[in-house]
DNA sequence: TCGCATCTATCTATCGGTAGGTAGATTGCA
DNA sequence: TGCAATCTACCTACCGATAGATAGATGCGA
């Protein structure tokens, strides 16, 4: 069982996650891995030529794992409840396991000092959420009476009241709230 | 008509505000703001010794300003949606001409890593918003008959659902989705 | 022995912050 | 009223620390 480098490259990528997710991308250094890693700061720049790389690599790997655990919305029977229950416990977890943010959403409010690459996948990871969670709706019965647009409006809506929940529950030190929050669909939005 | 001392250190806290609330609080230096106002990054600490100070008085002025805006959430005859048309209104305005987001959703985002003092404000801003929302949703129909708990969960969702709003519209470049968002208080939560 | 992974060593740029100085306005007192 | 003391609002010059990034040597397993 010797380390290998896939190991290393991990290691790196999880630790810029947490790092993100805790205090920004601007809020963590090379420094600050390779010492948490247990590597020197060139080391990762070995794997990541760049901040941006990283940060961009952190991100994609985010979204991408984000949605394998979300799993199909297109199973059957599936209520509307039911989904905005997945996405909320998905969350949830992050939040009160180590008082970590969406890394995303985090992103977000970073976003207009942050690299293009970096930007570009925190959109895609609201881009392809929102969508999971309008697919999902669409089949409900609630969805299957409403317009495209309503749908896709209502997805991002459920999403902004994630996003800002976990902002306000971490900067309040009160994570129980966010537990408690229960968004629903129907009726939430003119 | 000759500069005056409240003129530089006024300035100083513009550009610092507009600065955080674009790139966040590790997205801008003395330096910065040294050159946007034209003096040197040593005027800028004669002001405010150190970033933390400066940073905690910016969030301060902005929550005060944006308390004093909102007004009166006692005055009568206010609806439950015109307290949060209030609210969007004043969020929407910053994000339509600037792109700016909520001076405290931004420190919220980066908060684990920010000086005590600056998160301190930070929180105190949803405090006193989310206080705001819940006095006056207690003067409405809907207000009326709530638990003052039930007050309490209503106006930081509200909130929460603004601030979650304005980092997707803006890492979306969509502010006019914001502007159509309409959040609605009866039965957006369970 | 090839070459991947990691190291040492270092670079340039910038960070927040400090030391010490100064022109000019203001104040207090003889 | 005159003038010395003090204050305001900056400045130049610099500090140690740290940022992201790079070149080239080394170790080590296949």
């Amino acid at each position: 069982m010797t380390a290998t480098t896939a190991d290393t490259e991990e290691k790196i990528l999880d630790l810029a996650e947490a790092l993100i997710r805790t205090n920004g991308y601007n809020g963590f250094s090379f420094r600050d891995i390779a010492s948490g890693v247990g590597v020197k700061s060139s080391s990762v720049h070995y794997y990541f030529p760049t901040k941006a790389d990283l940060g961009a690599k952190v991100a994609r790997r985010y979204t991408d794992r984000f949605l394998v655990t979300l799993g199909d919305p297109d199973t059957p029977a599936v209520s509307a409840d039911e989904l905005v229950g997945k996405l909320h416990a998905e969350f949830a977890t992050a939040l009160g396991k180590d008082g970590q943010m969406c890394l995303c959403g985090v992103l977000a409010a970073e976003s207009a000092g942050l690299p293009d690459a970096v930007v570009e996948e925190a959109k895609s990871f609201f881009d392809k959420t929102g969508d999971w969670l309008k697919r999902g709706l669409k089949k409900t019965a609630w969805g299957s009476a409403a317009t495209e647009e309503d749908l896709h409006k209502q997805s991002l809506s459920v999403l902004a009241q994630l996003e800002g929940a976990m902002l306000i529950a971490r900067v309040q030190g009160k994570p129980a709230w966010f537990n408690d929050l229960k968004p629903k669909i129907s009726g939430s939005i003119a």
